[in-house]
DNA sequence: CGCTAATTGAGAATGAGTTTCAAAATCCCC
DNA sequence: GGGGATTTTGAAACTCATTCTCAATTAGCG
């Protein structure tokens, strides 16, 4: 298990994002490029209010809807990847040239760690294959309380 | 891992629902007592919906609100446990005398399996421990085509 | 039985996300 | 570089699941 990471540079993820807009004929706007930007700056697991709030910085005139339209095209060409988790809103994280990973959430403090754990993937791999799925995809998700948060708990 | 099942009969879950009510000084009510019938009769993972629609054979005059209420004091005695999948809306399962279990979802036709695996879940604490978390809980969801729906597909 | 507090159903409100539509911007051909 | 078809945009209306509000009804203690 190491640190995840990213590989591509903001560049290439702009390539990446007009050449999509490219094969399916859209058209390069600002708004879309402002949005790309935030999210591409952006620590991840960014919510929309998140993304259309740095963006509003950059160009006051944009909308919420403008944002869920943008982030449905960098999601289309992968370099956004939507999750969802308890709190019931969608947070997208880079998507691009990433281990497959999951998430440790602190109920305390919000804070999002990922993981990667190559025996917990095989392990999955297993049952489905005992109980006759062919699988797809996975989510796993751990709650709990951060080493700060757990400290702040117990001296509180 | 062995078949998940529920231990107690529909008349101990009544007398642990109406203890509920007593011990918060809420009433009993029919419309409370023809929900909770109506989500012990049904196999598990039904959504509000389901449970709305079976109620209504019995008792036309229910309302949704009452539906989501009554469903919301099935949880807090433990009887019901709430599950979010991908499709969004709140399914309900029995939660009572219930060993820890995970799901495995059929993207084809809809259905839920249960399992259990004891070497993920300690794989799961040891993660948490290295990274400093005290784990409370945690959510883990297989998707994939169960047998049918594979081969339906492959033939299809 | 009578009273007070809890409960109900209907409909309004909410919140995340999507759709609609008229005005504005893009890009492609000349 | 200038049309002009086609896409995109922002605002506001709309979904869909769920929750809230409120006046009318009901439970259950005394």
């Amino acid at each position: 298990m190491h640190r995840v990471k990213d590989k591509l540079s903001t560049a290439d993820r702009f390539a990446i994002f007009k050449e999509h807009l490219r094969r399916q004929r859209l058209k390069s706007t600002a708004q879309r490029d402002d949005i790309a930007r935030a999210f591409f700056a952006n620590n991840s697991h960014s919510s929309v209010e998140e993304i259309y709030t740095a963006v509003k910085h950059i160009n006051p005139g944009i909308g919420y809807a403008t944002v869920y339209r943008t982030m449905k095209l960098l999601k289309e060409c992968g370099l956004a990847v939507e999750r969802h988790f308890r709190d019931g809103e969608a947070r997208y994280e880079s998507g691009v040239n990433r281990e497959h990973h999951d998430h440790l959430i602190c109920e305390g403090c919000g804070k999002i760690v990922e993981f990667e754990e190559a025996r917990i993937e095989a392990l999955q791999d297993e049952i489905a294959r005992r109980l006759g799925f062919h699988l797809n995809s996975h989510k796993m998700e751990l709650y709990g309380y951060c080493r700060d948060c757990h400290r702040a708990r117990a001296a509180g």
